[in-house]
RNA sequence: GGUCCCGUAGCUCAACUGGAUAGAGCAACUGCCUUCUAAGCAGUAGGUUACAGGUUCGACUCCUGUCGGGAUCACCA
């Protein structure tokens, strides 16, 4: 039953009987009662008060008495302003819950046989994850999740950056440096193994920089003319020579990288359904670049690069091919997004989980795929995301203040772990269960941390600060849903049946509890607008909230204490079901709860 | 310079898409553990929503301008 509905219903009802007027039902506004006034839900009276030249207010007494004579599931009402506040019966709370009680699915929508895709994570392949992957990373698996609940199979890749002059520089390094020296050997994770390459290769060059530049080169001579960076460059012809040692070796450190790529993922949860890499990718781009201009809708210059004119969309000239014929940065893109069509025909639409800084590219990226004919090119959509500073600005790798997500996840688990010894509550637990605890509540921090905020925001991490573990946080949720397992295991043990139903006799429902209803019934709204403007803050934000009512009612109401037996009945079952939209709703985010911590 | 985004308590963020006296957390101060987990709860203090106009019953939200910050406009990715 959809109070809201109903109260459309009657409030059209009432305004007909009072005014002899006919409103629709959608063009009544409702909206929750603010804490300051009595009352759940509101009804906006102002839009009425020139219809009928009468003062809102008076209105709204009118159609609230009504309301009392006529409506028996009203209870209540007050009018302030053009304010119309309502409380429902007890009854209608009571049906309200069961409906929400009763339905382990509640809030997520059927399958709606709609399918989409979702990129995200898609690093480069030269060194390993930082903070601001994770945000992406996070973000992308979590609306994934959120486009599940409301009905669409999404589909889960990345494309990855796997060729191109970055690498061949953490190549050219190894080979110069590396002794033969291997992950397995040096005990180094992968990636940043590959990493450490990348690092020599920029020091090795700074430091012939900086030689020429005392020879009396400019800056950007000496660079161009680096030793270092020249074999690189020649690595990168090789590579695209297919020169068989150059690709065994560029075969050899991608894999390492993706060793360590798939040990992160897999401590952060998340997963892929389909992999692309840029190497098998960018000569599909190519053709249907050539596609596009035996079309006429590319153009040649005289030099051979290829350019597509945007200028009539708002947009500038931009380069598909160069000038030798090699492609750039969005010739593989448009060759990808073909091929994952091709790959996935019943896909609607595509969501590039990117961060902010590549916005024009994906308008123009967009503009030539409609261009070139594709309808669903219009439905694309780009997450665009914000980038997290530091207190001292911008993360540089080459200043070595980027934050490292190994690092980072290894010194949450840490401070989780001391936290919780500190308090000393988890005796029982043996070392394994201790080890999945700690790790459990050290994740929970860092993807709460990060997707709370409207991803289109841009965001500040200190890591002198960390990540807190009270207020609004992943911890906090953990703990409150921790302290109802422990309700639901203590009612358990001394025989309470949770079998609340339709006909159990609640003697009075409280504030409190009328307040945690009201969370509850508005948890597919939340859900709904999350999806819809791809935000999983919505849900982080809502599950605080309800964390929030739910720890207030239980320390102002202690559910054991209490004589009527139907009366606890029904807090229990209020308490479970809480802990099932938590657990839900933390699901969205990508967190794992634990039952004890 | 063109285009786009942002500016809310000391700090980090909200504000149901135009609704009530702009809310939370952190930091500070004050209470609450012989009672279901104090990683909790309650309270005090903290604001001219960058600034100036406009639109209307009503503006953090929409429009115009100004100031401040960021992104982008590569034969880089």
């Amino acid at each position: 039953m959809n109070i809201e509905k109903k109260l459309r219903t009657a409030a059209s009802s009432a305004i007909h009987s009072i005014y002899n007027y006919d409103v629709k039902n959608e063009d009544i506004q409702i909206q929750s009662t603010s804490n300051e006034y009595d009352g759940y839900f509101t009804i906006l009276l102002f839009s009425f008060s020139k219809k009928f030249n009468e003062d809102p207010g008076m209105i709204g007494k009118k159609i609230g008495n009504y309301f009392i004579e006529h409506e028996d599931f009203i209870e209540d009402f007050n009018v302030e302003k053009g304010f119309l506040n309502i409380d429902i019966n007890k009854l209608s709370w009571l049906k309200l819950f069961y409906n929400i009680s009763s339905d382990d699915n509640w809030g997520f929508k059927k399958d709606l046989g709609k399918e989409l895709m979702v990129e995200f994570s898609s690093p480069n392949t030269n060194k390993p994850l930082h903070l601001g992957h994770l945000r992406n990373i996070f973000l992308g698996d979590s609306i994934s999740r959120i486009l599940k609940a409301v009905g669409y199979k999404v589909h889960k890749v990345q494309i990855i950056n796997d060729r191109g002059i970055h690498i061949c520089k953490s190549m050219i390094a190894w080979i110069k440096f590396g002794k033969g020296d291997s992950p397995e050997k040096s005990g180094m994770k992968g990636d940043h193994f590959v990493g450490k390459y990348y690092v020599l290769f920029q020091k090795e060059l700074n430091r012939q920089i900086q030689k020429q530049i005392k020879k009396g080169k400019t800056e950007e001579e000496a660079e161009k003319n680096a030793e270092i960076f020249l074999e690189a460059k020649d690595l990168l012809i090789k590579w695209e020579n297919r020169d068989p040692e150059v690709r065994k070796l560029w075969k050899l450190m991608n894999n390492w990288v993706y060793d360590g790529f798939d040990k992160t993922y897999k401590t952060l949860g998340v997963n892929f359904d389909k992999i692309y890499y840029e190497s098998e990718t960018y000569l599909y781009g190519k053709k249907e670049v050539e596609k596009g201009l035996n079309k006429n809708i590319f153009f040649q210059k005289e030099d051979n690069s290829i350019w597509v004119d945007l200028n009539k969309h708002g947009l500038d000239n931009k380069l598909l091919v160069r000038s030798d014929g090699t492609s750039v940065y969005i010739t593989q893109d448009i060759g990808t997004a073909i091929l994952r069509f091709r790959d996935f025909p019943k896909i609607e639409k595509q969501i590039y989980t990117v961060g902010n800084e590549q916005e024009y590219h994906f308008k123009v990226l967009f503009k030539i795929l409609e261009i070139q004919g594709f309808d669903w090119a219009k439905e694309c959509f780009h997450l665009s995301y914000g980038m997290i500073d530091l207190p001292s600005g911008k993360m540089k790798s080459r200043e070595g203040t980027v934050v490292d997500a190994d690092k980072l996840l290894k010194e949450m688990v840490h401070i989780s772990a001391k936290r919780t010894k500190e308090l000393g509550k988890i005796n029982d637990f043996n070392k394994d269960e201790q080890k999945l605890l700690f790790e459990k509540i050290a994740l929970s921090a860092v993807k709460y941390f990060l997707l709370k905020i409207d991803p289109k925001k841009s965001m500040l991490f200190d890591p002198n600060e960390s990540i807190d573990f009270q207020g609004n946080t992943g911890p906090f949720i953990q703990y409150t849903y921790a302290r109802i397992i422990s309700i639901l295991e203590r009612s358990k043990n001394i025989g309470i049946k949770d079998d609340f139903d339709i006909n159990v006799n609640v003697n009075d429902i409280n504030e409190f509890e009328k307040k945690i209803i009201y969370l509850l019934s508005v948890f597919p709204d939340k859900i709904s607008i999350a999806a819809s403007e791809y935000s999983p803050s919505i849900i982080a934000n809502y599950i605080y909230d309800l964390s929030k009512a739910y720890n207030r009612f239980y320390q102002e109401i202690s559910i054991f204490k209490e004589e009527d037996s139907e009366t606890i009945i029904f807090r229990i079952s209020l308490s479970r079901t809480v802990s099932k939209v938590i657990l839900n709703g933390m699901k969205l985010l990508g967190i794992n709860m634990t039952n004890k911590m």
